[in-house]
DNA sequence: CCGAAATCTTGAAACGTCTCAAACCGTTAT
DNA sequence: ATAACGGTTTGAGACGTTTCAAGATTTCGG
């Protein structure tokens, strides 16, 4: 026995039909009130309007987008809800969207392929209009389905789609890496060691590269002067656990300056170092990878390399915007550059 | 000239009546396939099954929902999509709704009540069947008016909806004070400092009112022990600000322990310390509230009020889905409790 | 004051699915 | 042989909106 407060099983709920009723024109007329306005008479408008507010009317969208074939949402599949680097990303998507009026279906496929796919799904049968989605990993193909589902997409954080299948955004981070390198370089670092080798990820791959890449700028073999840590996953708890590991390079000599592959890795590392009595920059000198809000918040302030992440997400949203509008599908790919955040966690070499 | 992949547009997309043409069998048994399976005979069902995946079929929700009057996502309303607080929550709930195979609609009321109002209507157009929503203040007419337009809603972190009224989820806030202060007490600090008094915010004061209720508990008069310092914004900046407005209390006394509103303000206060060469704890003990992921990746280690956040998204949804399923409204409020988690930021008073 | 043009309104047909009562069919009981 | 029955299938509306051609009304030049 449903309570008569739930309108929505009511056989009558107040529609486009009763609201015509009580304006005294025809359901037609109320929806180009609704959708064209310009087309109606200023009279007429205003008797609608006010049967519309009398009655407390709202618009019911699975009707609306039924039968125009338009959904007012857009879908966001993410990698993980709870990072921070995506929630920045999020807010961008979300005020882009909520300007042009849409709604932001959040999904979460947790690095996992099959919700991912699972996830695709579902968008396609919410018919959302578009799509911005952080791909687990390299195979494209679902994200092909949903295209031959007539759902546009934009990739992020992923440079790798080819341009003639889709839209992506990006920040190049073989720059960061580079930005890094010559930043600690500049210092006089000749010895560095990047922490958190998991090259699986493509975008930790390319840091490394990136901080190589400036060594042999400057003349000086990689081989010989960069040392790589691997982790078996890049969070703090792995960084703070290789500080033993990572304090003596190869030959014995004592590290003083590490590049970490993300911020949270950098605080673990960091904290490790804490815990032995060991000075940051003083004694080692920290880079960290993404500018979290909390690397202004410790203490030394953490030197890292910034991703533009809020217009990563507005930017994502606009190319999906311009593609779900546009009658001639054209991609984008669109690299955003990363931006060394100079802070107190390094300093020049000096013993 | 819409390109030919864009099937949305087409004029025959393949639907429920195509896969019953191609099965040989009437639209209503491919529905019943798909909604009712067992009401159709096994031989069939698999025809229609292969039918479905040769052509690719996938149900459009619009037409689903408009028919049965039943949605198939649920409303997210968060007041700060970036806040680390809220996402560890929406995990909660992702994950929650996913098992039910419903998608969640995320959005943002960034703290202003006309973006809250404005998304809530935005919900009730999608014809959401839940929603869950953290209020940007106390006034509930527009959950009312929500509720009045069938939309089922779950409050989130405010314990002070009444129970007639709707459901609600929260954790409370004077018992974390409490704890707080209570550990203080038992490391042998007599006066403490609670930063962020921005009484505004409900769950402030009752953090404040439990640290006084800890002193009174236990026979020390907290207008006389417990020092008060008001922040105009709960962030970091703010908490680095302000120690040296803490460090000397009223009666010119250095202060041994703060206890600060949120994790935030605690990093940043420790911070400024540090810059002004103060150990914690051995200078100054700090405690946080709400167990933020980085709450562990500092050094040192704070100690903090633990929120069950994902938990908290959990039982909201629970609640939510009840409500939805239930023919029988009975709204609950669900009240957890928080745990001091004892780190490294901590430390028995000593001169 | 006429007719045509411009402006406004509307009837009726979709959009894709679900639902319900009715139809169908092969069995079994009478 | 007939009736009744359970198990399956289906025809024919809805659901609430948009759309578009066509109808109704007003405006305006001549």
């Amino acid at each position: 026995m449903p309570k008569s407060t739930n309108r929505t099983s009511g056989p009558n709920r107040t529609g486009i039909t009763q609201v015509a009723a009580h304006a005294g024109v025809s359901p037609a007329t109320v929806s180009n009130v609704l959708n064209r306005p310009e087309l109606v008479a200023e009279a007429t408008r205003t008797k609608v309007q006010e049967a519309i507010s009398e009655l407390d009317y709202v618009r019911n969208s699975f009707g609306s987008s039924l039968r125009s074939g338009r959904s007012t949402s857009v879908g966001l599949l993410v990698l993980d809800v709870t990072n921070p680097f995506f929630t920045e990303v999020a807010r961008g998507i979300e005020e882009e969207a909520a300007e042009s009026g849409l709604a932001v279906v959040l999904l979460n496929s947790a690095e996992s392929p099959e919700r991912q796919r699972r996830n695709l799904r579902l968008l396609a049968e919410q018919r959302v209009a578009g799509a911005v989605v952080m791909p687990v990993d390299n195979d494209l193909s679902d994200l092909l389905w949903l295209q031959r589902q007539g759902v546009h997409w934009v990739a992020l954080d992923r440079g790798d789609v080819p341009e003639d299948v889709g839209s992506s955004v990006s920040v190049d981070n073989r720059e960061g890496g580079l930005a890094a390198g010559q930043h600690l370089l500049a210092l006089g670092h000749r010895r560095v060691t990047f922490l958190g080798g998991a090259f699986a990820i493509e975008q930790v791959r390319l840091r490394y590269e990136g901080l190589r890449a400036a060594f042999d700028e400057a003349g000086l073999d990689p081989d010989e002067h960069v040392e790589l840590v691997s982790l078996s996953q890049l969070n703090a708890h792995q960084g703070e656990r290789a500080v033993d590991q990572v304090l003596l390079d190869g030959a014995g000599r004592r590290t003083r300056a590490v590049f970490c592959a993300n911020d949270q890795i950098a605080l673990g590392f960091m904290k490790g170092l804490g815990k032995r009595g060991l000075r940051v920059p003083d004694d080692v000198s920290v880079v960290g990878y993404d500018d979290l809000s909390v690397a202004d918040m410790v203490h030394p302030g953490l030197t890292t390399v910034a991703q533009p992440k809020y217009e990563l997400g507005r930017a994502a949203m606009q190319l999906l915007s311009a593609q779900m509008d546009g009658s001639e599908q054209s991609y984008e790919r669109r690299i955003f550059r990363p931006r060394l955040v100079m802070r107190d966690s390094t300093c020049a070499l000096r013993d």
